[in-house]
DNA sequence: TGCTATTTTGATATTGATTTACAATATCAT
DNA sequence: ATGATATTGTAAATCAATATCAAAATAGCA
């Protein structure tokens, strides 16, 4: 299920930034395409101390600053204060919904809103570059 | 400026929690209120100072904390991780505009963007409670 | 291969923001 | 005034994230 495609991104920014490989890397990367989740920082390392128990902390907080400048995830910081990183290779733009009893939450997308976020922006003398968007509510779990 | 019913929030909240009065938690209270800004902990904590030098950074915590649950304020946590103290009394609900370069912020509403945020949480089996949206650009002054 | 410059790593310490613990003090109904 | 209860300041504790640094790993080159 990993793409070929994302190593390749991983291994090419390598490249540009004259950096090296080595197993944590690999590990860690490998690991991150496999879990398609929205994992905290603390999540990973303890899925990845499971295979390799010497990878320190900083390791994986410095692999996973690596894949955000590659653009292979991004970290989401929600209000409670959690951040989670996000996958983004073939994964395009969306927002989330966030169950407000359990957690839960959905990727969603109205290019309606999208649209009329960017008018916005400009109504305001703004040049639009991105957006944060989180809707909160009860899901249909939780409701009843 | 000040408003007489913004200091009868806060009393009434005091008193339906059977909570005291001190003169600590009074200067901090008008000290919010003078400043119609979006402070950080760390801001308000300084300006008290300036009157209050005995006051401890645990007390504008503990402050803040009765603020918000009363209503007059809200925390706000921007990406950058800082957490900001907005007044909630006589706004109505915005949304807010930053400048990525300046970090300058404008606050903003769409009415049809709220509408169709609601439609779109629904449309998900959510019950809608609120959202979140903060909008990214470059300003006028910072875009030349 | 071996050498060497450079990068990476893990352990640990450090930061910065916020919270907590606790003994001393202040508040307020009686 | 008294006593029960809440509040305060100080200092210590958290917590996630970052920086430090000596030792180990990597990769280009002979």
């Amino acid at each position: 299920m990993i793409s070929e495609k994302e190593i390749n991104i991983f291994e090419d920014y390598l490249l540009t930034k004259n950096l090296k490989h080595s197993e944590q890397r690999n590990e860690i990367l490998y690991i991150f395409l496999k879990h398609d989740k929205h994992l905290t920082a603390n999540e990973l390392y303890r899925i990845v101390q499971g295979k390799y128990p010497a990878i320190g902390y900083a390791t994986i907080y410095r692999t996973l600053k690596l894949l955000c400048a590659c653009g292979l995830c991004r970290e989401l910081k929600f209000e409670d204060g959690t951040s989670r990183y996000e996958h983004l290779f073939n994964h395009q733009h969306h927002d989330h919904l966030i169950c407000t009893k359990c957690g839960r939450f959905v990727e969603v997308v109205d290019p309606q809103i999208e649209a009329l976020q960017e008018k916005l922006i400009k109504k305001h003398g703004f040049h639009p570059e991105r957006h944060r968007m989180e809707l909160y509510g009860v899901c249909k779990r939780c409701k009843r």
